[in-house]
DNA sequence: GCATAATACTTGCATATGCAAGTATATCGG
DNA sequence: CCGATATACTTGCATATGCAAGTATTATGC
């Protein structure tokens, strides 16, 4: 295993299984929330008008259509988000942040900063972070599911 | 926005996921095998004598043990893995890497390397892959997941 | 030694997800 | 304008996965 790029893809897919797994308890635990609710969320709120189309939610989500439709469905019944329709394009079925949902969002953050800190403490200092993010941000900068 | 940690943090999420679904769609069509099957071998293939309890591999995989169990009786099936007892312990049941299972894995691997070489291409130099690589090292370095 | 606790694995049930097909609407080419 | 095609979403079915409970075996405390 010399190859760069075949180590780096295996840590990085290892590194976020580890941060999925932690944050996934605590989310359950705390919020009631999956961690792919959570992301919901966050590209909600990252969008213009806190509202995206369900397939732009499944390209920047990296899932597909059905499991929008199905995710956004208990999801509307709590009053996180809201359904919107399109006076265009009778297709199509915005996805809209919610005040409630809008503060369950800032709560999952916080929960969110805690287990990242937890992650990189006592393993990393400033310099490292910065670095790092300076490398990632060019992966993510292209890409229209870029929440940072 | 401005923890560098939540920003690592959702970057190498969203890095991961994008990967993993690359590597989903491939790994499915050319070799009939999940990204979780492939990750199953390669800590097999990894294990000093190429065999792991199933804990051991839930453990490593971040996945529940009933999870390895499932995701092991087809690739018993298959002949991928044997099942393998233990002498003193009548509980433990050892998932064996099988010669046809390390021709699968080599298979899989050239998909990998291609997949990873595609992903970074355009996008980094070596600079950026070995400071990566060993920003990453000090992440997986004390888990027994890592397989690098 | 023996009862209790811990560990390894499996299985029942519920949830999550993808693919393919179905429905409704919009766009395109003539 | 109209049929063919494309797009957005939903739904049926199959697979994947976690949790909790169940079974079998081993370890621990007395």
């Amino acid at each position: 295993m010399e190859d760069s790029r075949v180590i780096n893809a295996l840590r990085l897919l290892q590194t976020a299984d580890e941060i999925r797994a932690r944050l996934a308890g605590e989310f359950s635990a705390v919020h009631g929330l999956s961690v792919n609710e959570f992301f919901l969320l966050m590209h909600l709120d990252n969008a213009p008008a806190k509202r995206l189309s369900r397939v732009e939610l499944a390209k920047r989500m990296y899932v597909s259509a059905s499991t929008v439709t199905r995710m956004v469905a208990p999801m509307e019944k709590l009053g996180m988000v809201d359904r919107e329709a399109d006076a265009r394009d009778a297709r199509l079925a915005f996805v809209v942040l919610s005040d409630a949902g809008r503060r369950k969002l800032g709560e999952a953050r916080e929960t969110f900063a805690k287990q990242a800190g937890y992650f990189f403490e006592d393993r990393w200092d400033e310099d490292d972070l910065t670095q790092l993010s300076q490398l990632l941000s060019r992966l993510v900068a292209g890409s229209a599911s870029n929440l940072t």
